[in-house]
DNA sequence: CTGAAAGCGCTTACAG
DNA sequence: CTGAAAGCGCTTACAG
C-alpha cells in the first residue's frame, strides 16, 4: 500500500508566510479576512491544485446529516430502501443518517403529516412519494425555502420546487410494453388495455404511449377496449372475465400498473386461455413473478426500485455536502424487463448493486 | 446536522484505567501485550460496543489502496471502466487507485506480461479478464498465495485460486435468448445459430443452454444449423447469405456473441428479409444499438459491464480492507433485454448507476 | 509488557 | 483582521 500525500493548509499558510487559520478562514469564505489576502489565499491554493482533506474535515466536524425518507413499506418500498441504504457504505454510515417515515400506500394527510414531522425534527433532506402531489406541493415549497433539498422519487410532484424527480420514465415504460406485446403477437391481433386510475398522470401516460407505438408500428393490431382497474384484483378479475366472455379472441392484455395481475391471471386460468393470451403489465411483485415463472405473464417491465433508494440518497448527499446540483430535473431509471428465465436474476441483483 | 459522538479507545482506557496504546495494541492483536491485558480490553471493547473511527485511522495512516485492471481497452469496456471509477466516489479515491492495464482483445501473452507488472509493482489487488485462463492460472494463484487477491471478470479462470468471478451466467443468458426468441416466433419456425467460437466456453454455454429452453418450451422451433462466425462480421455476414442462399424460409437467428452482428445485419438487408427474420444477439455496441433502431435485430442481450466494474473493484476493497469474502465464488450480473424502445435509457444509465 | 507524547489535516474558540 | 493553541480519534515511534 502506498501512502497518500497532498497539498495541505498548512503548505499554503507556508508558501505565503501566514497562519494556518487564515488560510481556513479565506477557503471556507468565513468572516475576518481582508479581500487581499484572501485572494492571495485562493489564488495560491489554486495554483497548488489544494483539495481539503475530507477524513480530517469529518474528524473534526463530526457533522452527519440526516435525510428523512417518506414512502409507503410494502415489498417494492423495500427494495427502494435496500437501494438507499447500499449508497451509505461502511464509510456513508458514518456521514449520513437516513429516517425512515413509513405511509400508507394512499394517504395523503399521513404523507403531509410526516413531512412536517421531519421539517421539525430539523432533517437536512428529505426523499418523498408524493401520494397526492398537488396537497404536497406547498410542503416541498416551504421545505425548499428554507434550504432544505427534497427529491421526489417515483411519483413526481411536478409543479413543487423539487430538486430531483428520480423515477421511470412513463413514456419510455409504455413504449417498451408496446413493442414487447407487438412482438409477441407477431404484430396482429386483439388487445384490451387495463389501467390503473384514468385520472393518475402515470397510469395515463404509460397508456397514450403504448397506444401510439402500437398505432404507428403495429397498425394490425386494434385495442379493443381501455378499462380500469382500480388497482384491485376483484376489478381486474371481473374485467377480463367479461371482456373473455364478450369475445373469445382476445390476444393480448396490457396492464399499466403492477397490481391487479393476480385477477387477469385468475380470469384467463378459468377461461383456459392462460399461456395462450400475452400478457405484459409492471413491476415484479410476487403475485407477478409467480405468473411470469407459469407462463400466464409473458412479460413485466420493472421501474428498477434499488437505484430509486440509491439515487435519491446519493442526489441529496451530493447536494448539501458539495452544494452539486443534479444536471436536469428528472433522472430515469432503467426499464428492466422480466422474462421466465431472467426475473430471478433480476431479483436477486437489486440486494447487492 | 447532528454530531456523532461514538465509543472511542479513550473511552476504553479510562474505563479500565489503562493507556490508550495498549489499547490499540490489543484491538489490532499487535505484539508486546499480556493476553490477560488483552481479553480485557477485548471484552471491554465489546461491551461497550467499539467501532473504530474510519476517518481518524485514515488521517493518520494515509493508506491507499492500489487495485489494477487488466483489460482490453474497447467501448465495452470503457463501460466496465466507469463502474469502476463509480465506486471510487469522492471519498473513495482517497481510499483505492486503479490502475489500468490495458491489453488487447486476444492476446494472452500481453496479458500474462500486464499481470507480472501489476506483481512487481506490489498492487494489493488484481481485477483480470483472463483471455486464456489456462495460462493465467498459474499466475493468478502465485498473486493469490502472497495474500493479493484476484477477482477475475467477464470471462473466468475457473481453475484458479481466485477470490470471485463477476459476469454473466452463459446458462441464464441463453435461456433468456431462447425465451425471447421463441415468444417473438409465436412458439414455431426455423431458427439458426451462428457462434463465436465452439470452443470458447461461454459461447458454448450461452448455445447448449438455448438449445435445451428451445426443446423443452418451444417444440415446434427447429434449429437447422450451427455456424462459427469467429466473431468476425465477414464470415457471420457469409454465414448468413449463405443460409438463406439454401433456405428462403429461415424465421430467426440466434447470435451467441456481440460481435458479427453488422454481417449479419448486412446480409438480411440485401436478402430483403431485415425486420421479417427475428434475431436475437449480446451487447449493446455501437453496431448492434443501430440494428435495433432500425428494426433488424430485435432485441439484445446486455451483461451489465458497468456492474462488472464496479463490483470488481468492491469485492477486492472489501477484501483487503475488512478480510471479507465474498458468498459465493460467483457474482452473477442481470441480462438486461435492450429493445428498441429501451436501449437509449439502458445506455444512459450506466453512466450514472 | 506498558505508558506518554507527537502528529495526521482540519476546525474552533480564544487572544491580540 | 490575524495568529497561536487545543483537540477530533487514531497510529507510531520512543522511553521506561
Amino acid at each position: 500500500m502506498k501512502e497518500r500525500r497532498g497539498v495541505t493548509q498548512k503548505d499554503i499558510a507556508q508558501s505565503l508566510g501566514i497562519s494556518r487559520g487564515t488560510v481556513d478562514r479565506a477557503l471556507h469564505d468565513r468572516e475576518g479576512i481582508s479581500d487581499e489576502v484572501k485572494l492571495r489565499i485562493l489564488s495560491k491554493a489554486q495554483q497548488l491544485g489544494y483539495a481539503p482533506n475530507r477524513f480530517a474535515q469529518f474528524l473534526v466536524t463530526r457533522k452527519q446529516i440526516e435525510i428523512a425518507m417518506i414512502t409507503p413499506g410494502d415489498p417494492f418500498w423495500t427494495r427502494v430502501h435496500e437501494g438507499a441504504n447500499s449508497f451509505l457504505s461502511e464509510l456513508g454510515h458514518w456521514l449520513v443518517q437516513v429516517r425512515w417515515l413509513e405511509t400508507e400506500v394512499h394517504d395523503p394527510e399521513r404523507e403531509t403529516a410526516l413531512f412536517e414531522e421531519a421539517l421539525s425534527a430539523g432533517v437536512d433532506g428529505i426523499g418523498v412519494a408524493p401520494s397526492d402531489p398537488d396537497l404536497l406541493a406547498p410542503w416541498v415549497d416551504r421545505a425548499v425555502g428554507s434550504g432544505i433539498p427534497v427529491v421526489t422519487l417515483n411519483t413526481d410532484a411536478p409543479t413543487s420546487k423539487r430538486l430531483l424527480f428520480i423515477g421511470q420514465d412513463p413514456i419510455s415504460a409504455g413504449r417498451t410494453a408496446a413493442e414487447l406485446l407487438g412482438k409477441f403477437l407477431l404484430g396482429r391481433g386483439r388487445v384490451i388495455i387495463l389501467t390503473g386510475f384514468r385520472n393518475v398522470l402515470v397510469h395515463k401516460l404509460r397508456m397514450t404511449s403504448f397506444q401510439e407505438l402500437i398505432a404507428s408500428d403495429f397498425p394490425a393490431i386494434s385495442i379493443e377496449g381501455i378499462y380500469e382497474s382500480h388497482d384491485s384484483d376483484r376489478d381486474a378479475y371481473e374485467i377480463t372475465r367479461a371482456a373473455f366472455a364478450q369475445r373469445g379472441d382476445i390476444a393480448g392484455i396490457y396492464l399499466t400498473t403492477g397490481t391487479g395481475i393476480g385477477g387477469v391471471g385468475r380470469a384467463l386460468k378459468e377461461a383456459r386461455r392462460a399461456g395462450l393470451v400475452r400478457v405484459v403489465c409492471f413491476d415484479f411483485l410476487s403475485d407477478t413473478v409467480d405468473l411470469l415463472k407459469e407462463g400466464v405473464v409473458s412479460a413485466s417491465i420493472g421501474e428498477d426500485p434499488h437505484s430509486q433508494g440509491y439515487q435519491t440518497v446519493k442526489a441529496i448527499y451530493d447536494f448539501i455536502v458539495d452544494g452539486k446540483r443534479p444536471q436536469g430535473s428528472f433522472l430515469y431509471t432503467r426499464t428492466d424487463i422480466g422474462l421466465k428465465a431472467n426475473i430471478d436474476l433480476l431479483l436477486s441483483y437489486g440486494s447487492r448493486a
